[in-house]
DNA sequence: CTTATATGGTGTAAATTTTACAATAAGTAC
DNA sequence: GTACTTATTGTAAAATTTACACCATATAAG
């Protein structure tokens, strides 16, 4: 094999760590292994990439296969291409996180592996291939994002209560201590693009709480105005 | 051809976007394509990923062919992988963005092009691929990361003036109005990892200015006590 | 229906950080 | 020695961040 060839003896991937927000809790879509290597480990859903698709394509469309959603929020984060990092040859993959509405759709594992599912973040460990270390890069990624644009609202249903919003913060980016409920919702209103709804939490033992909804158009409103969302 | 072998019709490369201070201005070291596709063209020095060697270790590799330096700072942006970026071929590839000393070593572009050389960051333009969109990537990545870490000392020679080193600043943020100086050095020497030195600055004709030095082990205590880097 | 329980909702004062701003000091050039 | 250029330093006002506690309103339990 001539050397220019060999350069060709390669392929890549995109990873997609596909976030949720369940009962409280920061939560991953995670794929179980049906073949080898690794297999009946769990990983992170991925594929090649098709020869004529793009990057964002090819992670769109792992997305799409395994949840039917489209148009979500997708990142790129980091490329990850060690060597050795996959048993079968030299892959080089392309890591994305996604954030999805947990149970607005579901999950179809056939096209993939042998089942998905989604996992408590605190309960995931020893992943397939690198994905230990992607995972924690998208984790990362997302601990900062979160706080520099309103990203956390791709995780909550259209309509939410203010403690909702908190304690995705809180679980998200995993503070030492809380954050302060009055200054949070402060901080948070005085940007001006939750906008409060006539409805109520309902099916809740206690006082129920107003409804706000995420409004994107003001949400560039208030960045023409050159203001930067600082949480 | 086999569909699983049509996977494997493609190549990664890594692209450097290698950024130096000089006489006050952010600059880049470009090459000139001395063959097809853009002959002739100024690109971003790069070259497809050798099949054994890690993508940063490419990433340093190119760095180091065409400057002799080692060891400097390097860090992966993004990857870019659309279907046409190259003329020839699905190439994708990394996008890595160094920091070096200019002056501190000799371009030998031999080993990549006809020519290389230094441009100011502001004279560029129309560079080959799509290293336009790849040079605005890492710059707007450098200009988030010098604010939040002390990466600014990296452009600098040892010992720099607090002049210098706010004129850096003041070059790579590119803000509307120039930092404050009084504020700028109550803050950066408020942080404690800037040692003073008893030289004074030579060869300039007015009151010279004392010459400082970035003490990194310092810097390491002021992390550990839980402060963080912002500017 | 009374009470217990749980979360929702709200304001203010102190501390800290950020901003704005100008006069003197110390060199070289002529 | 005079002109010129950049170096160096402090303070007051404004803005932001932090800390903190009580009453409201719903359901659940008795």
């Amino acid at each position: 094999m001539s050397e220019i060839e060999s350069f060709f003896k390669s392929a890549f991937s995109v990873d997609n760590v596909i976030f949720g927000f369940d009962e409280g809790e920061l939560n991953i879509l995670l794929i179980q292994r049906g073949a080898a290597p690794y297999k009946g480990k769990w990983a992170l859903p991925g594929d090649l990439v098709y020869p004529n698709e793009d990057l964002d394509t090819a992670a769109e469309r792992v997305l799409e296969q395994l949840t039917g959603l489209r148009g979500v929020y997708l990142e790129q984060v980091k490329t990850f291409g060690s060597v050795n990092r996959h048993p079968l040859g030299r892959v080089i993959t392309v890591a994305y996180f996604s954030l999805v509405k947990v149970g607005k759709h579901a999950i179809n594992p056939a096209s993939f592996a042998q089942s998905a599912r989604w996992h408590k973040l605190s309960e995931v460990k020893d992943l397939a291939f690198d994905h230990n270390e992607i995972l924690d890069s998208c984790l990362k990624r997302l601990k900062r994002k979160v706080r520099t644009a309103p990203l956390g609202f791709e995780l909550l249903p259209p309509k939410f209560t203010l403690s909702e919003l908190q304690q995705l913060y809180d679980s998200v980016l995993d503070l030492p201590k809380k954050l302060d409920k009055r200054n949070f919702r402060k901080k948070i209103l005085s940007m001006g693009f939750l906008v409060e709804s006539d409805e109520l939490q309902e099916g809740v033992a206690h006082r129920p709480a107003k409804l706000y909804s995420f409004d994107r158009v003001k949400y560039e409103k208030f960045l023409n105005e050159g203001y930067v969302f600082d949480l």
